[in-house]
DNA sequence: ACAAAAGTGTTACGTGTACACCCATGA
DNA sequence: TCATGGGTGTACACGTAACACTTTTGT
């Protein structure tokens, strides 16, 4: 490296960065969303995301799912990038930029000990509490691209256990859109792309008939977007 | 602030912050990109995107309008966040993670002498050079953004100058999705939106009867947004 | 008068929507 | 056997795509 790079970078300003994650769950027919009491002052006692600073030696992706497992004990789970805030005067502690992530996770799979033990809660999506900071709006963002994503590709499918009815994969829709939907439509619209793999097994929770269990297809979803296929689910 | 407060963010590393602009430009029929040659190693005499860091108090998306305001003399651009690239080896110079903003500019607006001075070019998107760092990435994933957006927001009108023919319009569309459209149903989809000012004026320079000029009706687009409608150009 | 681009009209087709109807089963 | 949610079938409306056709005007 020469003089003149050490120089360049030198004169230039380093700041905190932070990664805020936007944790989606579904359950019982309603989107819910993981935040938890914040510990550490400014605002502490106050409702917020699950975040942390990113290390100098970390990737900002793994410091989201770094977070994430500490608190959740999960991994392997769907991230997508949101949104960066950097607003300079966001936070009143330090300059810091804070890049959104969104997750979703199946909400029966998650760890309750530890979510407890760093006092984080399930809260319905429409009774959210007031954040810290310009977590509300990460929300808001975070909710816009939720659903442009849910439109177009078979995305809440991570929200479902693995195997999962029709019925309740139209239930997390009508969630995500806060509106209801025809059944016969949404099951003909969701079978048409060959994406669900029918399981003998049925679900007898919320009908004496029963509704059929399905898998989600990887392998022909892979197969199916490589060839440019499009799935507009809604 | 109590000492907490200071011991939580003192801890936490610190870390150049950029921000690299996506500069799309529209003319003669082609989707451009204004690139120039970097000038500061690493890499000097590479192709880079436009960027520079962030300063302690200035907004992430400040940063962007002051770095193009000073190469292209334009200001009131539209600017759109793309996405954040924060690997941890991403800059060898020093770690640096980086908030991509894609810009569009009306091509005839922009200053010239300003950005040869910089160095700066026009490039079809086509035949762009390699480009250092992940720029070549953040490219990729600007374009795509572009698509998804022109598909849903009337956003190509700030590629063309203020007043445009339709036929102009539809090349736009063209080049960005690089595919022709049915000159016929364009005009009526893109009429049908009410969004669009016809003048008295033509433009007779690419045909004897001449297109009739248009400008974009600001007003009543924020009316129907407001009312919740969708615009899908294609 | 003809070429060439602008602009209009017409029709066929596929897809989404609404809704009627049948199925399976526990109480 | 009846109520309830699962699942299938169908008819209509509407948006889109393809393309034929008309208009304008400089050469």
């Amino acid at each position: 490296m020469t003089n003149k790079t050490v120089d360049f970078y030198s004169k230039a300003a380093k700041m905190h960065v932070a990664t805020d994650c936007i944790v989606f769950g579904f359950n019982t027919g309603e989107l819910k969303l993981l935040i938890f009491k914040r510990r550490v002052e400014p605002h502490s006692g106050d409702w917020s995301l699950i975040g942390s600073f990113v290390q100098v030696d970390e990737d900002v992706d793994n410091a989201a799912r770094r977070v994430l497992k500490e608190i959740t004990g999960l991994d392997n789970v769907f991230f997508e990038q949101s949104k960066t805030y950097g607003k300079a005067d966001r936070d009143e502690g330090s300059r810091c930029i804070s890049v959104a992530q969104f997750a979703l996770i199946r909400i029966e799979e998650y760890d309750k000990k530890l979510t407890e033990k760093h006092g984080a809660y399930w809260y319905r999506i429409q009774d959210l509490p007031k954040l810290v900071l310009d977590h509300d709006q990460m929300v808001i963002d975070a909710l816009e691209i939720l659903r442009q994503r849910a439109k177009h590709q078979p995305i809440g499918f991570e929200l479902l256990p693995e195997k999962f009815t029709i019925p309740q994969l139209q239930s997390l829709y009508e969630a995500i859109y806060q509106r209801s939907l025809d059944p016969g439509n949404f099951r003909k619209k969701v079978l048409s792309f060959k994406v669900l793999i029918k399981l003998d097994e049925k679900d007898r929770s919320s009908s004496k008939r029963g509704a059929h269990y399905y898998t989600f297809d990887h392998e022909n979803y892979k197969k199916l977007l490589r060839s440019g296929y499009n799935f507009e689910v809604i």
